[in-house]
DNA sequence: AAGAAGATCAAT
DNA sequence: TTGATCTTCTTG
């Protein structure tokens, strides 16, 4: 499993590495191939700038924690804590899209949905395809072989950076990571807004 | 106490 | 393009 030393950096390098990991959770599985990353400082988007309670997280859990939080009263969103082992500054990663690897007929009765190419295709996706939930908020990613991140992905994924998807504030940033030419991502790359 | 905004998704 | 649905934060 990918340790938590990973996560001791700026979010901006965890979230570009991550794509091509694989992401487990019991018998589900699948490929990293989009990731976002929020950063404490200089940049207005993340919860760290606009909300207090996340800036207590972020003190009191150690690098490599989930943060799972309610979007639009309807979607959980998965992040990894990241802290930056030099700076001492925090961050997060958005997991936003996976290419479905292990547990797929799971998947595809948690999203009530049979394309392949639906189930993880969005951070609100992945996370009930998933499985990843309420109950998942503070648990570490470093800790059990059933809820983490491993290596053995893919190694000849072309990862490209783009702008980030869905935030008001700080849209110039180019801080989400795509698996180039890859079909089930959330957005085509170059058609953020 | 009440209002607004929000790292989304699926249906129209 | 819109409605769904609720937590967090701000304002009064």
């Amino acid at each position: 499993m990918i340790p938590a030393a990973f996560f001791e950096r700026d979010p901006v390098s965890c979230a570009r590495e991550l794509v091509g990991t694989k992401l487990i959770h019991g018998s589900c599985s699948g490929i990293v191939i989009e990731t976002e990353a929020y950063a404490e400082h200089g940049d207005e988007a993340c919860h760290l700038f606009t909300r207090p309670s996340a800036r207590a997280f972020a003190e009191t859990h150690p690098p490599g924690t989930a943060y799972v939080y309610l979007n639009y009263g309807l979607h959980w969103l998965a992040n990894v804590l990241c802290k930056d082992r030099q700076t001492g500054s925090s961050g997060f990663v958005l997991l936003r899209a996976l290419e479905p690897a292990g547990g797929i007929p799971l998947m595809k009765r948690r999203r009530k949905q049979s394309d392949l190419r639906a189930l993880c295709s969005g951070p609100g996706k992945l996370a009930q395809a998933m499985g990843i939930g309420k109950g998942h908020h503070g648990k570490s990613y470093c800790e059990s072989e059933t809820f983490c991140f491993r290596q053995d992905g893919k190694t000849d994924i072309e990862t490209l950076a783009d702008r980030r998807i869905g935030i008001s504030s700080a849209k110039e940033l180019e801080w989400r990571f795509l698996a180039k030419d890859h079909p089930g991502v959330s957005v085509p790359f170059g058609k953020a807004r």
